[in-house]
DNA sequence: CGGCGTTTTGAAGGGGATCAACGCCTGTGG
DNA sequence: CCACAGGCGTTGATCCCCTTCAAAACGCCG
């Protein structure tokens, strides 16, 4: 399971090992159905089988690698707490971020048609996973309908957020990609149940202006204007967002 | 079926009848399953049952809507003939275009996870599509186990097309959105069997613009540059590849 | 303390948007 | 038949937003 990773980050990383080898949490833990659709957030069903505690959890530690590119495709991920990105590296091996998927997010889906991911994802944070083998996923289809349902709707929901992310980013100003993605992320804690007002970027400056196309000069400069306006209060990487309505008009 | 729609396009739009009310190829003719997973690209397996001509064909008039923003999530559509685009509407009206899906390209999905289609797909000329009720997608997945991992790798496909094209539409510089667009038209022509050196856009300039984050002035002026350079011939909306590997490498 | 990665801020340059004008083609109506 | 209008495409001139290059402050960890 994943054993080759090119090591090719500048901080500390990691090969992704099995869980027995991860310390913090040593113990595996398995989740049933009922979690994963509550994760999903598609409506939950009691599953009368012995389905339950199907799904194995694995700990990464920061840097680690999810999954790699050309990596053969075999599970979906879901995360159960933790950041993580996801990125495209180019030809010239420089990466291109595509995302920060968070709790509840499916990650993987993308290596399904071509049988090995085209993309990469790292734990940004100490993260904690569940395997979702996708072969798997027929056979709970049938005795789950409502798992199946869910699969289509996580599909559907990052299909749906990728073209609204991408038609925002091709039009927009610098000003507005970062209000947006600031608020973007205000509505992912406050949905996590978290503030919604004050939160923590996980994230580089670099990594942010390679999700939004932006040098990360730029990224900065924004945040300093943003913050000079009276819209937002910047710590370090903690944000208070102060007038959510002038930084959504951005 | 699709009985509103909004007619505020400049050009001539009309709101989509019922098949039976298209006067060109008046009779409704039905595909079975064999014929959609050979369109979908995925090995074609023989179904056994009765399954067969199980998905209505629609036909459709240059400038119809195969489905409106906010309409009620129904069936996926899977493109025959013809082409398309597929648009979302920001909130001052003006729309910006998701991508251009063709024949074996399956839309819709986008509209699955919130029961109602984030965005607008738009008939670029006439249009054969095939229906498929979302509600036998599960039931059909049961019965022939190939169906769902062909609705499965449709989706796969789709997001990591769009992840792909998003990364290098944010990246790059306008040329190299331009060659890549080209680039991409010429392969997927090349899949449909016609002729990759040369074909015909079926968009305007506007659009191109509006799919690759660029003012329609600077399409026209890459374009023009690109012929200049020898790299293609333009002749009003019809482009031939002379130089498919300086083209790449913009 | 000293090195490294991150972040901030400044100055200069370029690429694309914007505004504007013109040619081309199609469809329309006198 | 021809004039005219309107959409589409091309090309030019100007401006400005963002990138790039550069330098320095900051925080972190050895």
């Amino acid at each position: 399971l994943n054993s080759g990773s090119a090591a090719t980050t500048t901080n500390s990383s990691f090969i992704q090992s099995a869980p027995s080898d991860c310390n913090p949490p040593a113990e595996t833990l398995w989740s049933g159905l009922t979690e994963v659709c509550a994760l999903l957030n598609v409506p939950v069903i009691q599953v009368a089988s012995d389905a339950n505690h199907a799904f194995q959890h694995i700990y990464l530690r920061s840097g680690q690698r999810i999954h790699t590119v050309e990596q053969t495709f075999e599970h979906l991920y879901l995360i159960n707490s933790g950041y993580v990105k996801t990125v495209l590296l180019d030809e010239s091996g420089s990466e291109k971020v595509l995302g920060f998927p968070m709790r509840g997010d499916l990650i993987g889906i993308d290596g399904l048609h071509s049988r090995r991911y085209p993309t990469e994802s790292v734990a940004l944070s100490d993260c904690g996973i569940i395997l979702i083998p996708f072969k798997r996923v027929g056979w709970l289809g049938r005795i789950c309908p409502e798992f199946e349902l869910a699969i289509y709707g996580a599909m559907s929901r990052e299909l749906a957020r990728e073209q609204a992310m991408a038609a925002m980013l091709i039009s927009l100003r610098a000003e507005a990609k970062v209000g947006r993605f600031l608020i973007a992320l205000s509505e992912r804690y406050a949905a996590m149940g978290y503030s919604s007002k004050q939160f923590t970027l996980q994230v580089t400056r670099q990594e942010i202006g390679s999700y939004l196309g932006l040098a990360l000069e730029s990224v900065s400069r924004v945040l300093s204007e943003l913050h000079c306006l009276g819209f937002i209060a910047v710590d370090k990487r903690t944000i208070t967002i102060l007038d959510y309505e002038n930084l959504r008009l951005r």
